[in-house]
Parts: structure tokens; sequence; C-alpha cells
DNA sequence: TATGAATGAGGCTTCATTCAT
DNA sequence: AATGAATGAAGCCTCATTCAT
């Protein structure tokens, strides 16, 4: 009815479209990518099906934006400067957040592992990961290296591993996880 | 008297059989379950829709076969006793073989993957899965627990998660995966 | 504002919808539930396939749909007061009316009596069927009650049963039918 | 093995068709004419698929073959002879058997209505079914007849579609169906 | 910007029927 | 007479995407 200005407009789109991210990031991560029809993410959303297409081209460009926006959430969260230098502390503290995170955005963590593991989609995804990964990997081989250990490049690998695989392992059985006690044991043999 | 002798047909079933399972398990592991069609897996395999549907009462029944099967192939390749008392020789070569098996099978490993992080596949396969992986995780922790090792079962936990970590990130581009290094820190660290 | 009206979605609605069950009521008529095609049912009324299943869930709710809806449109035509003291002349009106409608509405009734006796469909329509029919059967039983006849209940379940009786009599063939006396005998004997 | 005379082969002949038949029609009527596969019938007669087809030159002669003999069948069990004069005993006691076999072979009339009642099967035992049935008809017209009712046609015609409304309401709720109630007003209205 | 009706390709599955043996 | 593997058409249904408004 009312004339809108610009400014009104654009929150209009971003709140729509994050409205729409937060509805697919939801479902996707309940019941994985395919299962999960445009239909349902608009209906949850509340907005129309053509209106997602009015913000994503297609599908595939929905779960990439979420994949990705959704990493750099769980880096914010994580809320650690790579930057500066990595102490004995800064590490427990890097690794007991990284737990936390786990058990809090687990659904998240589902989607993650269930569209990085599409080999379909893993090429859309690719890149921007290890953009963000490799800051995480850089700063803990800086660590290894202060610290005199070996082969430092190997033994960041061997901890990204570590989480990749603890993360996997927790999503097969929460439950039961004893992930504290995984936790411990990470800190008392890798630091 | 018979039309085709009852060895006859038993051949003629287990080899169409293992052509679809053939077909299905490099398809899957290409493109993920859920981008595979029954139309696909049959045309790979020399085979009508219909028949398909002879040999599996559908298609996550296909998926469930080849996965245990390939499962239980995977530790029949392992071919290691894990009755047998484990010794730090023993150990170290279930390491080695496990990483050998890993480059060599790799296409199964990505369908193994690929379908053990689907919500909607998991379910179906989780407790053969599991069956198949307790004897593993029982004699590490035996193992642990002879070399007076604090938390046993924590540590057999963490090696599989390890494994599966380093399977996964295998994956995402093996060609620059330092895997032999990567094994030794393993070695190093855990046995 | 809006794209279309509401008001003009809703028209849209209707009509396909109407047209749809039009196309389905004839043929079910002609062919029988379950030889009918929900592709035969799209192309006879103009529409996709999908787009059926924008209007009903699937096949069952179609046929519940119709038949359901076209009893009570029939009830409608029969432009019956049941609430209202049947005298015998209201009695023969009604069965007038009924013989009038049968053969009016063949081909409805030919759906009725093929979907009604097919055993995978009846669980669907029996209870919406038994709720249209109860209160003809209630004011027959009343009608019989105030003539002092013994069994009322017993009564105006004959005349249902007969009534049905002579519908799929009827419809075996139209043309040799001696509707009109078989009417005639009906009045005599239960009016 | 041994070698079979004629008369031997014409046996197993016998019956395996027989075996067929009583699959067929026990499932047919379980289950509607459309939702029973010939792979069921087969099972169940302990006969392949293939022999099946030695029998029957495919389903719709299967059912036409049982709906006809059974027919001829329930005309056995009713042990009625048509031709032999009918008294107002010899009515009443053929009342009597007609309700019973609709009690104790309900099956029977299920596939019976299922079937007649699917336009596109009727074609097919219309004139069978004719057959059996005018004989019915014949006697009871010279029953009327003989007892100087007006229109004896119509008056037969009619008991005739009592018997088919009562067998339809019957199968629509066979547990609260007062079957002996209505049997007795019958013959109180129309012998 | 926003709607939702409409499409059509494609997915899974069933099944009557055939045929080599 | 008998088998059952094999086919292929057809059935029901889902869904990403488009488009007129």
């Amino acid at each position: 009815m009312s004339p809108k200005t610009k400014a009104q407009y654009k929150q209009i789109r971003h709140d729509r479209k994050a409205a729409i991210e937060d509805a697919a990031m939801q479902l996707f991560a309940e019941n994985g990518f395919s299962r999960v029809s445009i239909s349902r993410i608009a209906q949850k959303a509340g907005v129309s099906k053509g209106l997602l297409y009015n913000y994503f081209t297609n599908k595939e460009a929905l779960v990439k934006d979420i994949v990705v926006k959704g990493f750099r959430q769980m880096l914010d969260k994580l809320d650690f400067n790579f930057n500066k230098e990595i102490t004995r502390e800064r590490f427990i503290e890097l690794i007991n957040k990284n737990f936390d995170l786990l058990q809090k955005e687990i659904s998240y963590w589902n989607l993650y592992i269930s569209v990085i593991t599409q080999p379909a989609v893993i090429a859309l995804v690719k890149e921007e990961i290890f953009d963000v990964i490799t800051p995480f990997l850089t700063a803990l081989t800086k660590y290894y290296a202060q610290n005199n250990v070996k082969n430092p490049e190997v033994h960041s690998l061997l901890v990204g591993a570590i989480l990749d695989g603890v993360t996997i392992d927790y999503m097969l059985g929460p439950e039961e996880y004893p992930l504290e006690a995984i936790k411990n044991l990470i800190i008392e043999k890798f630091i």
C-alpha cells in the first residue's frame, strides 16, 4: 500500500532471505538435502515458491549458500582469533569451544556432513570450505612448529581429521557418545 | 523333467545379483545414494528395471545389502583375527592394512561415507555396521587394557574416530593427502 | 501488489477441480476404479498429471471425494426433506423421485455401485455413505412406526436393500428392465 | 521319473487346475480382482507362474472361469430343482437356503459382486450368469402365475433384485445386519 | 516484490506375460 | 508338464522450476 523507501526494500529482502535460509537450514539438517523439497522450505519460511526463486537461482545455490554461511557462523561462534599466537591455553580453549559447538549445533553439523559427503555437491562448496579451514590448519601448524614438533603440518592435519571423525561418530549416536572423555584424551595427546 | 536344474538357476541368480550389486556400488560411490536412479543401475548392469526387483525388494534394500556386504568384504580383506591377542606388532600391522585398504578400495569407502552420513539411510544400516565394528573396538580396548592405559574404551573409540576422520579427509582430495605420514603419526601416538 | 487476487485463485481452483472431478467421474463409471489411470483422468480433464495432485492427495482421495460429493448431489436432487413427517403421499413421491434419479443419473449410480463393491475402496467411503443414508432410513423407520408396522427398522432396511438391488439389476441391462412396473410393485407392497 | 498313463496326466491336469482355481478364488474374494497378482495366485496354489498360463490363457480367462464355475457351485449347493413345481413350502425352503448360502459363502459373493460390477469385466460373464439366473426367475414366475398374482414376471424380478440388494447390503457390514429378520420379512411379503 | 497454478520429466515400483530350457 | 528368470509397459506420485499476473 504505502510506498517504500529503498532502505525498507533492502530490509525486507534481507529478512526474507534470512527466513528462507533458516527454514532450509533446519529442514536440511533434519532430513538431508535430497529429502527436502522447495515447497516445504517455502512453506516453513512463510513465503511463496516463486519468491524463493527470486532469492536463489536454484536448490543447489541455496544449499551452497547455507553451508558456506553456516560454516562462517560456526567460525564466528567459535570466536577464535587465528591470527593471534596460539598458546597451550588457547589451544585447549579452541578444542573446548569446538566440542561445545558440536554439541550445541548438532543439526548444522549434520547438514555439513551430509552435504560434504555427497560427491556431486562437494565440488560446489569445496573451495569455500577450504578457505575457512585453512586459517585453522595454519594456526595449528604454527603452534606445533613453535613447540618443535617434528611434522607440524601432519600434526595439524591429523587433529583436523580427528575432529571430523569425532563429529561423524558422535552424530551416529549422540546419546551414548563419551564426548567429554574423548575431548580430554585429545587434549592429553595433542597439546 | 525340470526345465533348468536348480543349480543352473542358482548360478544365474548369483551372477545377475552380483552384476547389479557391482553396478549399484560404483554408481552410488560416484554420485551418492539419492542421485542414482534404479533405471541407471539397471542400465549399467545390463538388466531390465523389473528384474532388479526380482533380486532386491527396493532401493533401500539394495543399498543396505551393498553397504553391509561391502563392509564384510573389507573386513575379509583386512584379514585380521580379532580374537587372537593383539600385540604391538599386530596393531601396527592392523593400521598398515587399514590404510592399504583405504587406498585400494577408495570407491567402497566413498560409498560407505556417503551412505553412512545420509540421515535417510543411516537407520537402515546402523545396526549391521555396529555389529561389524564392535569386534574391532573390543580388540583395541583389550590391547589398551593390557598395556595399562587408563581409559582403554575411550582410546579405542578415539582410534576409530581417527580412522573415520582420515578416511573422510582423504576422500576430499586423495592426491594431495599425506596418507603415509599420517599413518606413521597415528602409530607413533597410539601404539 | 498481489499477482492475482485471492478471488481469482479461488475461481481457478474451483474450475480446475470440477473439471478433474467430472472427467474422473465419467471414466470411473465407464471403467471401474482400478481400470482408470491418473494419466487418463488428467488427459480427459485437459490438465497435467502433476496438477491433479495439486487438488487431490492421491487416487483414493479423488474417488472418495467424487463418491461422497456425488452422493450428496443425488440427495440434493432428490430434494426431499427427511425431517418433515412422511405421509403416504410423500413416500410415493420419494420412490418416484428415486427412480427418476436412477434413470437420469445412471452413470453416477454406475460409479457408486462399482466403487461400493470394491473391497479396496469400500473402507474409504463406508462411513460417509452411512452418514448420508442414515436420515433416509430413519425417516422410513418413523413412517412404518407411525403406521403400526411390526418391525419398522427391518422394513426400512429392506426397502433400502430393494432400491440397491433394483439399481444393480437395472444397470446390468437398462434397456430391457421394466423399471416402471417394478416401481409400482414396490409402492404397492411397501407403502 | 516313472512314465505316466494318459489317465494319470488327466488327473494331474485336473488337480492342478483345481488348485489354481481355489487359490485364485480365495485371493480374489479377499482382495478384489485387481489387487491380486498372478504371482500370488501361483504361489498360493503351489505352482509356477508359467504353468498357470498353461491352464488359463490370461487373468481375465481365469476370473471368468472362476465366477462362472463358482456360480454353478452355488447353484449346486442350493440343491434346488427348478424344474419341479414350486409350492409355498418349497419357496420358503429356497429363500432359507439362499440366505444360508449367503452367510456360509460370503467370500464367494464378495467376489461375485466385485466382479459383476466392474463394467469392463461384466461383458465377460454376463451371458453365463444369465444362463444360470434364468431358471431361477422362470421358476419364480411360474409360482406367481399359479397363485394368480397379477404381474408374475415383475414379481420374480423384484424378488431377484431384493436378493441382490440384501446381498450387497449384508456385505457392507455382515456383523450388524439383521439377516434373519430380513429373511422373515421377505417370506412374509413375497410368498 | 510476490503469488501459486501449472508443467513435465523423472523416480520408484508392480505385474501380466513370454520364453528358453 | 513345468519352471522361474526376464521383460517392458504402465501405474502412482514427487518436485524443481516457470510464468502470467
